[in-house]
DNA sequence: TATAGCTGTATCGCTGAGTGATACGCAAGG
DNA sequence: CCTTGCGTATCACTCAGCGATACAGCTATA
């Protein structure tokens, strides 16, 4: 289910070592704040509930400093021991976070009516996604009518390099900035038309800076068809992006386009303007 | 709009002061641990970016502290400066843990689905919550065609007291134990109609004993009107809930009960299952 | 144009908070 | 039986974090 789950993680081994590294030169830098966002980050690399052992090892932490880390966060209530099996889950705290970084954000809040009226005229998948770097994370995600698939996706986030989304991102920028972006990227192939060469890459950010939106087919999973445009600031900026996405059974990608590319350019201009 | 926040807030102000107690009797209680998530848990009250003093004074902490734990935090990701305004905001770094938390949750996978059919069947709000101690916890929404409020409520928090989740959740506790939880709420009125009476609550709580649900009436909102049920485990006791919600205009407690209530214990009868 | 108050940033000596090695009781599995 | 992993608890050392202090830049009020 998560595998094509891209974690930014600059706190987790390797990571562990760069941060005490840049602490050292870096009066500010609190290492007793980093090791605790480590520890809750372990849980990016697990599907079932840690060890204090694991989670150590997944921080790169030796165990009495996890253990004092997990003693102090269970307190607060941001990890807490699974009810049914062994081992800590992330606790309920967490919940309260991403309600302030929804509500904090700029670009959610007036999103979401113009959203459900994409919907409303399209009726596949409709989702808006933050640009990080060179990922892209899922804040908002509308279900279809008939969902198969996972529809609680907050926080998944995926590759810019091989999405729809992404290349109509990347069509926004300086294209130095783009192949500088691309390259940085982990490339791998989710599917067989995954693509991961630069050039080919960069030849669908071009069709997306002609058109305004980029089609992927089965980049990222086989069977989906996706169309994805950028939202821009006034400055033109992309700062993120939205999705429609259906089965590439159901439609070529001329077609799709064609049916749904307007609501969505429309879309993204109107939550550009707001 | 957060009016009806219910946020729980053991890491701000008092809140510092009680951790600090805990933490000298605790030698496994890291204070920069805690530290670090009362400037994260800062920004529960506000609603635009924080300056340093400000998160400083939110978090009971001086400017000097504030300063390395924001500075660190904002390596990370965590935190960011907001693009337009001044100040400070959470990063986007914390959608990976939600992504997590909910990842992790065994409740929740299950549910998915099953909630997906009963807003098939019933063309009103459908929200699943957890439970943290006296409040509810959003953590799925799936908005009805015509949707009027904001619809990206992860990790929105209501009271237990006067929700009709909660009262249905009440109903799954011993009396003693809910009438305990009641006692330790911050009860006021969100309308006219809101319980705050102890009695009149547990009232509310053996009607749902008897039926299953709680239908709650503008308890929370005026115009709304919402049906809960408790979802629980193999042994009985609560552990989430399901809602259902409408405009009052639209319906009578009664109506409402006979149209939706029948999918409603289906639902949360085969989440308890799963 | 002072000036007062805010912002974010930077410096520095002191000390106790955090460290990490070590140990213990317990439960599961062989 | 022994082993291995779990979560938990203890303790002396020391350097990481502390917090007082200072400063440049920006806004707004006087």
């Amino acid at each position: 289910m998560t595998r094509f789950v891209n974690r930014s993680r600059p706190h987790t081994e390797s990571g562990a070592r760069h941060l005490d590294e840049a602490a050292e030169n870096d009066p500010l830098f609190i290492r007793a704040t980093a090791r605790t966002m480590m520890v809750l980050s372990a849980f990016h690399e697990t599907d079932r509930p840690m060890s204090l052992s694991e989670i150590a090892r997944a921080a790169g932490l030796d165990r009495s400093t996890t253990q004092r880390i997990v003693h102090t966060l269970r307190q607060l209530g941001y990890l807490q021991r699974d009810p049914h099996d062994r081992g800590y889950v992330p606790g309920i705290r967490i919940y309260d976070h991403i309600f302030d970084a929804m509500r904090l954000n700029r670009q959610l809040q007036p999103a979401v009516p113009l959203l459900l009226d994409l919907r409303r005229n399209v009726n596949e998948r409709v989702d808006l996604s933050l640009i990080d770097d060179t990922r892209l994370v899922y804040a908002f995600r509308l279900p279809p009518k008939r969902e198969v698939l996972h529809a609680m996706m907050v926080g998944l986030s995926v590759p810019i390099y091989c999405t729809s989304a992404g290349w109509s991102v990347l069509s926004r920028m300086p294209e130095d900035e783009a192949r500088d972006l691309i390259r940085r990227s982990d490339r791998q192939r989710y599917t067989a038309q995954t693509l991961i060469d630069e050039d080919a890459i960069m030849a669908e950010v071009e069709k997306a800076g002609e058109t305004g939106y980029a089609v992927a087919v089965e980049q990222l999973l086989p069977g989906e068809i996706a169309i994805g445009a950028a939202v821009t600031n006034t400055l033109g900026r992309p700062v993120a992006a939205v999705t429609i996405s259906g089965l590439s059974s159901d439609w070529t990608p001329e077609e799709f386009a064609r049916a749904v590319s307007p609501s969505l350019m429309q879309t993204v201009a109107a939550i550009g303007r707001a």
